[in-house]
DNA sequence: GACGCCACGC
DNA sequence: GACGTACGTGGCGTCA
């Protein structure tokens, strides 16, 4: 009885299924897109085919025999993305729970590998079926050897025998590679005859029978150009054809009787699929649930200190100071790890606390110390009195920078995407929500040593990552030396005026009680109003409104929606009211009251460093970078926000139109430089150059919509984003956008340039170097492809306004101290600095501020600071 | 406890 | 034509 082979392509199917799927990622943020695809592809022909024998073929390494041929063979390929590299191991594992063979061989490519299988196995009269999205492997194509070939998608596949390649190219399976040899492949490099393309070849071929006829019979061929091309490049068709012919005699190392499949053991796959998070593939295949697998740890060893000795604090060290998982402001130390050359040593936190020893070690700027987040470490260490120096390595962050898309917060899941022994998940150790606790002394000197493990077995990967991507200065100059400055500012924190706030809060809530009385009296039912069900049933149900949205649940009640119903009934009006109140009172009177420290009345936020994919920071428990400003009843949060000393003043200062000046910079588009050189008011200027019209001639309207555009360009929104915001049509908002690109031609340029780079190298880049890899750039559908590519545009303008006002901070830090000032930093909020200051030195900040901000970093156009001062942060405006 | 809706800032 | 469209954080309601 005939048995039955399938050779899949791997790298092919891989870079098919990342490429067709959207980014998935499963809870400890590993991407799993191109692994789900490859799944749900193999299942589906496992059950198509039912294979006896199966085997996945790798491309082994970047270099093969070809390369000898023709040394650009494949040159000038997209650099495979980060985001789908690290997904091969996972897929090879994936085969290896499957229990089918995979195989690689150096110096050889899949192809290579599946053309002498296929080869051995027609040879045994076996049936074979080849898996691939490459086309030149329909040259393997026999009676006894189909070619499935992926469609659009990766289950989508069309098979080829002889009679379907007769059928598509009038040509014989063996004929594929000399149609090849004259047109080329541009995929792989392979030139073949320039101006010969698929119609020509198939023709010439017909014709002749084979390239070698053809270049035999070149006097016979018709078109004296023609003639000319394939006498002048007769030596580079041979080539090409050489180089797309398939090696069917590989010195392989296994036989095909060892690619033979049995199925697969559900007790070894479902584990797996639990693990990368394929919970509907367990379903679909009838696995129950699984026990809760663990990543592969090694065993760990450690010693448990009692004399802090030399070798426990020889450097460099990696150094864990632990907290309980979230903010660390007033959180206890937990217990401490160090790992270094001499070993892996868990300290308890009332020994290294009461040490002299530890002391000097932890406070001296020559003991070099790897961390994961510093600012955690150098917060919880202050408040035991200990001043951290010495810093020299940051995983977090350098794992950010590497690439911001790929989650940082969790040192476990950084370790597994550098196929490390991992340390468990902080949740598994600590416990979710109310389960929330301190686990036992073992289990958290094991935990804590395993992170101290991990980072030091990840500072020299990551540094060589961030040498070759030329971040390293980035990393060392800046957004190191920031976490410091981020965390005096954080444990500062600022001063708050409880009184005031709770007047406030006391007013709000009598307003409140009246209006939803009127509400209710309206509507003439008594209803929750911030139950967007049950305001929709009162508003399009029993008032009878027209609607105007609905969203999945059911109907829209949000602001835009209610505007265009305000005119309709008097109800809506008050419903507004009550919502911009209530958002008022609940976040930010009761959720700032919430968190301000007892004794010392002040709020301490935490800045995340590693997470925003442009490079800003963002503020948490609380967030204090959404404070309101833009009404005027809002903005009077902003005067609970105090100095924290008699006498002094709060100072802000923000950056004016920080990124339109970037974009000019980068740009390099003459009339955005030279209003900003004339300092003129930029949206005026852009409707005075979009409108055609004088400066006098400007009216609100235009100004409006100019502005509207200009804060599309820097937010990277699409044509439906700005006729949302400009309550226009679509077609409107694009003719907008056209008209600016063509009054903005160096803009138009660069907007055509970023998104080619990005296309090319698979990222974007800031002035700083900072990264942010856009894989969907290349993605066939429409919708994910111009979301990349306008924020390939976007990216670098909002990433390097993030560079320059974290550059500003970093030297204000310094200038603070070099100068001998009182001053403190505050706040960042995106393209703003918060000081507080003593009034007599307010006129000397001022100067600092703005001689620091503004030379940050030298543009072609000026950075301009606009600066207020006043009793509270509402006065400083 | 997870998720959707809504709203605040840049 | 593509049906969902700057980045964040947080509060509330709903549903399990």
């Amino acid at each position: 009885m005939g048995h039955k082979l399938v050779l899949i392509d791997g790298n092919s199917i891989a870079y098919r299924a990342f490429f067709a799927l959207p980014l998935l990622n499963n809870d400890k943020g590993v991407y799993t897109n191109a692994v789900y695809g490859f799944t749900t592809m193999l299942l589906k022909i496992l059950e198509e085919e039912k294979p006896d024998h199966v085997l996945v073929a790798f491309d082994a390494g970047k270099t093969t025999f070809r390369h000898a041929t023709f040394t650009e063979y494949k040159g000038g390929r997209q650099k495979t993305p980060p985001e789908l590299s690290e997904q091969f191991p996972l897929i090879r594992q994936l085969l290896d729970a499957f229990g089918i063979k995979r195989y690689e061989l150096p110096n050889y490519e899949a192809d290579d590998i599946i053309g002498t299988l296929s080869g051995q196995a027609h040879d045994e009269k076996w049936k074979v079926t080849v898996i691939t999205g490459d086309k030149d492997m329909l040259q393997l194509v026999t009676d006894d050897v189909t070619v499935a070939l992926t469609k659009k998608g990766i289950t989508d596949i069309d098979r080829f025998d002889p009679a379907l390649i007769e059928e598509r190219y009038s040509l014989t399976p063996q004929q594929i590679i000399d149609m090849k040899g004259l047109m080329g492949d541009a995929s792989d490099n392979i030139p073949g005859v320039p101006g010969v393309g698929e119609k020509t070849a198939i023709k010439l071929i017909k014709q002749f029978g084979s390239l070698e006829a053809v270049l035999e019979h070149i006097q016979d061929v018709s078109g004296a150009k023609l003639k000319e091309k394939l006498t002048e490049n007769r030596e580079q068709a041979l080539m090409s054809k050489q180089l797309a012919t398939i090696e069917c005699q590989a010195p392989l190392e296994l036989s095909l009787q060892d690619t033979s499949y049995s199925g697969y053991d559900g007790e070894r796959l479902f584990p797996f699929f639990k693990e990368l998070g394929f919970h509907s593939l367990i379903e679909r295949l009838g696995g129950e649930a699984v026990a809760e697998v663990k990543v592969e740890q090694e065993a760990l060893s450690f010693e448990e200190v009692e004399d802090i000795t030399e070798d426990v604090l020889a450097s460099p060290a990696a150094l864990i100071v632990e907290t309980m998982p979230e903010t660390y402001h007033g959180a206890e130390t937990l217990g401490i790890a160090i790992v270094n050359e001499t070993g892996n040593y868990y300290i308890s936190r009332d020994l290294a606390f009461s040490s002299a020893l530890f002391k000097e070690w932890i406070e001296n700027e020559d003991k070099e110390k790897f961390v994961f987040d510093g600012k955690r470490v150098y917060v919880a260490l202050q408040q035991a009195g200990l001043s951290l120096h010495g810093v020299s390595f940051d995983v977090m962050i350098a794992s950010y920078l590497l690439n911001p898309s790929e989650s940082s917060d969790e040192l476990a899941s950084i370790a597994i995407r550098h196929h490390l022994s991992p340390p468990d998940h902080e949740d598994a150790v600590y416990g979710k929500g109310a389960k929330r606790k301190a686990p036992d002394v073992q289990a958290l000197m094991e935990h804590t040593v395993r992170k101290a493990k991990a980072i030091y077995a990840l500072q020299a990967p990551l540094l060589k990552g961030l040498k070759e991507n030329e971040q390293y200065d980035l990393f060392a100059s800046l957004e190191l030396p920031l976490s410091l400055v981020l965390a005096k500012m954080e444990t500062l924190g600022v001063k708050i005026d409880l009184e005031r706030l709770r007047q406030m809060g006391k007013e709000l809530t009598a307003t409140l009680i009246t209006l939803e009385a009127d509400i209710h009296a309206l509507a003439g039912v008594a209803f929750n109003i911030n139950s967007p069900k049950q305001l929709g049933e009162v508003l399009f149900e029993k008032l009878g409104l027209p609607v105007q949205k609905k969203t999945k649940t059911g109907y829209s009640t949000s602001v835009d929606v209610l505007e265009k119903l305000e005119n309709k009934h008097e109800i809506i009006e008050k419903i507004l009211l009550y919502r911009q109140l209530g958002k008022l009172s609940s976040t930010y009177i009761e959720g700032l009251l919430k968190v301000v420290h007892p004794e010392s009345k002040k709020i301490h936020t935490r800045f995340n460093q590693a997470l925003t994919q442009t490079g800003r920071l963002s503020s948490t428990e609380p967030n204090l970078q959404n404070i309101p400003i833009r009404l005027e009843l809002g903005r009077k949060i902003r005067e609970a926000f105090i100095p924290s000393k008699e006498g002094w003043k709060i100072l802000a200062a923000d950056y004016s139109q920080i990124e339109l000046r970037v974009l000019a910079h980068i740009s390099q588009d003459e009339n955005l430089m030279e209003a900003f050189k004339k300092e003129m008011d930029v949206h005026t200027k852009t409707a005075m150059d979009v409108f055609h019209v004088e400066q006098e001639e400007v009216t609100s309207q235009m100004r409006r919509h100019a502005k509207a555009v200009n804060f599309g360009i820097v937010y990277g929104i699409s044509d439906y984003g700005l006729s949302q915001s400009l309550n226009i049509t679509r077609k409107e908002a694009s003719d907008f956008i056209h008209q600016y690109l063509q009054t903005f031609p160096g803009v138009e340029e660069y907007m055509k340039r970023i998104v080619s780079e990005a296309k090319h190298q698979g990222y974007v880049s800031t002035l700083l170097h900072r990264r942010r890899y856009l894989p969907e750039i290349t993605s066939r559908n429409f919708n994910l492809r111009s979301f990349a590519e306008r924020t390939a545009m976007n990216t670098p303008i909002q990433g390097t306004a993030a560079d320059i006002i974290k550059k500003a901070m970093v030297e204000m830090d310094e200038a603070l101290q070099r100068e001998g000032m009182q001053a403190k930093m505050l706040l960042q909020v995106h393209d703003e600095l918060i000081f507080e200051v003593p009034e007599e030195e307010v006129k000397k900040l001022q100067e600092v501020v703005q001689r620091v901000m503004e030379q940050a970093l030298a543009l072609d156009v000026p950075l301009k600071v606009d600066m207020n001062s006043g009793n509270t942060w509402y006065d400083a405006k």
